[in-house]
This record gives structure tokens, C-alpha cells and sequence, in this order.
DNA sequence: TGTACATCAGTGAACGCGCGTTCACTGATGTAC
DNA sequence: TGTACATCAGTGAACGCGCGTTCACTGATGTAC
């Protein structure tokens, strides 16, 4: 708790930004309406207008947020599990799952907002930091194949991206699909066959 | 075109639908609302109410129906492989890609307009039709794989179908990720990878 | 240490808007005789 | 074939609501002297 009441807010901004993320997950990006998060922050919804140009960009803002989070998380994975190159990939997948699961506001702004990643050159290099992160285990691990047989790094990553993603999506949230495992054992299993099919596992391990 | 003008519309309530389907692809599920439906339809707001209980049920119904298709769709798409279950199959991935691309609406409206799939039973049903051809396509091709190391078809089909949906969440939709692969080629790919992993598909093919 | 003043974060009232939903109604359609 | 009537799909006006945004303002804060 920052020094809160009175008259100024002290940390409106963050505060705003905070609230916004948990409207976000509650309610949905449809949801979320800036005079619900200026109430939450203690607010007359006309402040926001010092801090934000409008509804959208408080949106742009909490998921640049984001990305710079999950780069970190992703990054921070990658690097505990080195010099391991298999060990260092897996540990993002988990990494991913994770952020989803702990971060659900930052997730849903980030990837289910609808917002453009393009809408600033802030958060389109969030977003290009943290796709780096993923290309770069991804490409780490590729040397281990034979160069003739080897997909490009970001075909790879890509790939995993789209199955962790698909995982969230359809198994990690409560869609009313109830999911048949756990989405970590799915995410954890799916990459494993993908990885075996790259020859990046030994076939009966 | 059906008998239209005229006091009584003819057949307003798939007109509905197909207002709400078009409205959804262009404005996404935030974006379409009720009363736009019916002016799209050529309707007041009210007469809505003469064959829909509100917004969610228009938007339930179009996600049935959507689900009938999908459902249609990969059962034709899987019996046109056979006899080989590989190729039924892939088939399938092929045909859920298409059915992402030419019906963006009733696509948005199943998966990402965040409505329950338990809402009503024959949403419900819809939806575990769909299910149910994916989950036979994956049992029948399991059948080659030594049971002690078969994964559940379940599980294989949850894989297949996450990566799907990742592919089209995160590289058909113009999110401002420009997609490095067209996504059929990603999907492809990525199915082909798998099933190596699975050793479905010999090492060298 | 105390006072005057500039800054600017947040107020509160107001706006126009389109939303979903309701209601009593109207008039086109189809059927019974 | 023509008339009376029941049905019910669609009308149009109205509602209360919360939205995003604007504006002139106010009063807390920090700085210069």
C-alpha cells in the first residue's frame, strides 16, 4: 500500500492499470469499461484522462505490461534451465502455462483483447522480446539437428506457441469444456511427442 | 433470396442469424449487439424477442449451428480419407483450418465469444459431436501404435485440436502477428511433427 | 522558517449515444364455414 | 368463391442504464524567495 488517500492519488496510473487486469479477468475483455476501473481505483472516471487517452490505450498498456512479464518469465526459465538446450526448452513451456494460469488479466489483454500488437512501438517490442525469447530456445535446440532435416527456428517456435496457446485456450479456462487432463500434462505431453517426432528425444525415452 | 418485403419478414429468424454472423466477423463478439442485428435484417429491435429470449441466445444459436457444420464438416472430410486412417486424419486437421477461414463468424462465435458450451443441450451436443469425430479420427489411427505406448485418444485428439486452434488463434486472425508461415503450412507441419513423435509416420517421409 | 504562487491531479456535472428490453398495438396471413 | 375471424409476426414508442468523453473548476502539493 502506497500513501492512498486524499486528494491526489499518489499512484493512480498503476492503480488504474491493477484494476483494469482484475475487471479483465472477471468479466472478460468485453467486460471491462473504464468507468468501472476509475470506481475500483477510488476515482471519478474523468481522471483516467490524465493518465490514459482513452479506454483502448489503458488496454495497450496493460498488456504491454504483460509481455514484458512473460519475456522475463520466459526468459528467466530458459536461462535456469541452461546449459541443457532440451532442458532449457521445456522449462519455457512450463513457463508459458504458468504465466497464463497466474497472470489471466495481463493473458486475456495481451492475446484476447483484440488489440492491435502494432498499436504502439512500445508494445509491439514487448511482443517481439518475448516471441524472440521463445525463437531463440528454439533455435538453440535446432542445432541438434541434422541442418538438412531441421525446420526453421521460427517454424519451431511458432509450433509450440500455437499448441501452448491452444492449450490455455481451450483446456485452461472455463469454457464449459471440461478439460479430459490437466492442461499442464497436456502442454507437457504434446510437446514431448513434437519434440520425439524431431528426433530431439530418443523414441522410447 | 427468399419472399422478403412485407409486413411479415418470411424468415426472420435465420436472417437473424446470419445478421448476427456478419456482424460478429467484423466487429468481433464485443462488438455485435442486438439492435444492429435487426436493423442488419431490416427489423426493429422488438421483433428480436419474437424468436430469440435475448443477445446470448442469438449468439448460442449461431454457435450451434456453427458447431453442426464443423461436426459435418470433418465427418465428411474423415470418411473421404479412408480406408487410410492416416490420411482421414490429416484430412481432418486440413478441413478444421478451412472451416476457421470460411466461417470466421460462426468460428468467433463457438470458440471465442465466451459463451458456455453447456448453455443449452443442444449447444452441449453440437459441441461433443465435433468432438467425437476428432476423437474417432485420432482412436482409429492409434490402433498402429503398440498399445503400451499409446497415449489415450483423447489426449492425442486434445493435442491435434490445440494446436489447431492455436494456429488459427495466433496466426489466421490479423492480430498484427504477422504470421512467418501461412498457417496451413504451420499446421501441417506441426501435425506431421507430431505424428513422427508418435511414430505414425516413418523418421525419412 | 514562513509566505506567495505555479502546477496539475482529480472533481463533479453534463453531454449525447446506443444499448437491451417491455408493452400495447396493428395489420398480414391462413383457415373455417 | 367469398366472408368472418383467430393467429401471431412485426411495429413504434418508451424505459432506465451505463457508457466514453468534455469542461470549467478546485484544492493539494511542492518550489522560489
Amino acid at each position: 500500500m502506497a500513501k492512498k488517500r486524499g486528494y491526489h492519488h499518489g499512484n493512480l496510473r498503476q492503480a488504474l492499470i491493477e484494476a483494469a487486469l482484475q475487471l479483465i479477468e472477471e468479466k472478460g475483455p468485453t467486460g471491462f469499461t473504464l468507468s468501472e476501473a476509475a470506481k475500483t481505483a477510488g476515482v471519478t472516471p474523468a481522471a483516467v484522462y490524465r493518465h490514459f487517452a482513452g479506454r483502448e490505450d489503458l488496454i495497450a498498456e496493460a498488456a504491454r505490461q504483460g509481455f514484458e512479464m512473460f519475456a522475463d518469465l520466459m526468459q528467466f526459465a530458459y536461462d535456469k534451465g541452461q546449459p541443457s538446450a532440451l532442458a532449457a526448452f521445456e522449462a519455457t513451456g512450463r513457463a508459458y502455462l504458468a504465466f497464463a494460469r497466474k497472470n489471466p488479466g495481463h493473458y486475456i489483454a495481451m492475446f484476447e483483447s483484440g488489440i492491435s500488437l502494432n498499436r504502439t512501438p512500445e508494445l509491439a517490442a514487448a511482443a517481439a522480446r518475448a516471441r524472440s525469447v521463445l525463437e531463440q530456445a528454439a533455435a538453440d535446440l535446432s542445432q541438434r539437428i541434422p541442418p538438412e532435416k531441421r525446420p526453421p527456428a521460427s517454424m519451431f517456435s511458432a509450433h509450440i506457441w500455437a499448441l501452448s496457446h491452444g492449450v490455455v485456450e481451450l483446456y485452461a479456462r472455463n469454457t464449459g469444456t471440461a478439460s479430459p487432463f490437466p492442461p499442464e500434462d497436456l502442454l507437457e505431453t504434446g510437446i514431448g511427442i513434437y519434440l520425439r517426432g524431431l528426433g530431439l528425444i530418443a523414441p522410447d525415452e
